[in-house]
DNA sequence: ATTTATTTTTAGATTTGCCTAAATTTTATT
DNA sequence: AATAAAATTTAGGCAAATCTAAAAATAAAT
């Protein structure tokens, strides 16, 4: 029933390849993703095959079963609820979290784990604007985010906006942007958090942190 | 440099066994302890030999050498910061923390220790009234006794517990004993080593002498 | 002071998770 | 389609942490 850190690791490995899908994931790819040799990776998953938490064809490649897809939720329930801890709690910057997250990730107890989600008022999305898996395991895959967790260099449009301040939406206007702007960032300033942003591939702008962290995007 | 979990396990075996003295301690009394076979613990003795954690002598004994003592130092505050974490932010029981906190001493991160440490507000003692050692590991001892061998017809305050088991702590809280608590000796009974006490200048009970020496007070 | 009992260590195995090298299967190329 | 290249698996081993059973050392008892 329950698995070693070892074998938490390797689910999470598939599943991270796999992005919920049933996509089949080889195994030189999970070698590379846990940082092993093939052949370990091949005697891990007769192991977890065994298990019925993978299903596995030898040459043909893996995929999680509905059991491990399961499973490897909950650790990554874990890993994400530790991350925003981290983060909100401890005042750790959201790229440092990370490893200390894959240590604290398999600590066993359900019971912590839900006094840590509550604490936290249950958020839904980590630091880096990941899903939060639900206590069972389930992700809902959710594709709007603040515009200062959305990836660089890549083309984004406004699907809602998370103030509804007058302030806010005045300032928006003037800025010509409103629900379906397209908005590309352009660069990320370390020192303030401000982003210098193309705006429907059109004029380029330099908007706060304040006001990108309301910008909701897909 | 880095201990294994293993490892740790048993120099926190061999600290909690010598009281922070430099007592020997002997093999069957860590097997007991870490729940093994004795043969176990000779192999495990030689490797923390070969490390300089222990002064070891076959045979004969062990006891903790200077880097070790510090060692457990450490392993003993991140167990005695966790435990504090559980109870005051996660609203843990006092008696419920103790596994999970097994696991959460293990976690590897100077840093994080460090935040959990200040987000606590430093704290200088656990919920079980056990002093946290500093971060290089030194544990500065608490002047406190059992209640077995502390002076009658005088007023003493509960430091902490001689026992972290569940039966014992849900004893305390039907008996509404808990760290602070004050506790006056009122009689001592030869028979059978049970005391008459007086709770906080009010109610009068009798506990036994088993009770009585897990109690520490000062 | 011998003998008996207890404690501790050694010897030999087992399991888990990992490795390298060789064999096998699948995929790509000429 | 035959061969070369790449991916995967099998085979054989290793280190860590554990075990049981036997041997050795120490402590207790007659």
């Amino acid at each position: 029933m329950t698995a070693t850190v070892a074998e938490e690791n390797y689910i999470k490995a598939i599943f991270h390849l796999s992005k919920n899908e049933n996509k089949v994931v080889n195994t030189n790819a999970i070698a590379n993703e846990v940082q092993t040799a093939a052949a370990t990776v091949t005697d891990m998953l007769k192991k977890l095959a065994d298990k019925k938490l993978i299903k596995y064809e030898p040459y043909k490649g893996v995929s999680l079963s509905k059991n491990g897809l399961l499973m490897a939720g909950k650790i990554v329930r874990k890993h994400r609820l530790w991350e925003t801890f981290l983060v909100e709690k401890l005042n750790f910057k959201w790229d440092e979290v990370h490893e200390i997250a894959e240590q604290l990730e398999h600590i066993q107890s359900d019971d912590l784990i839900g006094r840590l989600d509550k604490f936290l008022g249950s958020p839904k999305i980590d630091p880096h604007g990941d899903p939060i898996p639900d206590a069972e395991g389930n992700l809902i895959p959710i594709t709007s985010k603040p515009l200062t967790i959305a990836s660089s260099h890549d083309v984004h449009t406004v699907a809602s906006v998370g103030d509804q301040s007058s302030s806010f939406l005045q300032m928006l206007d003037k800025l010509k942007i409103s629900i379906g702007t397209k908005i590309k960032i352009v660069e990320k300033h370390e020192f303030d958090g401000s982003l210098q942003v193309k705006i429907n591939n059109q004029n380029i702008i330099n908007i706060s942190e304040q006001l990108a962290k309301n910008l909701i995007v897909k």
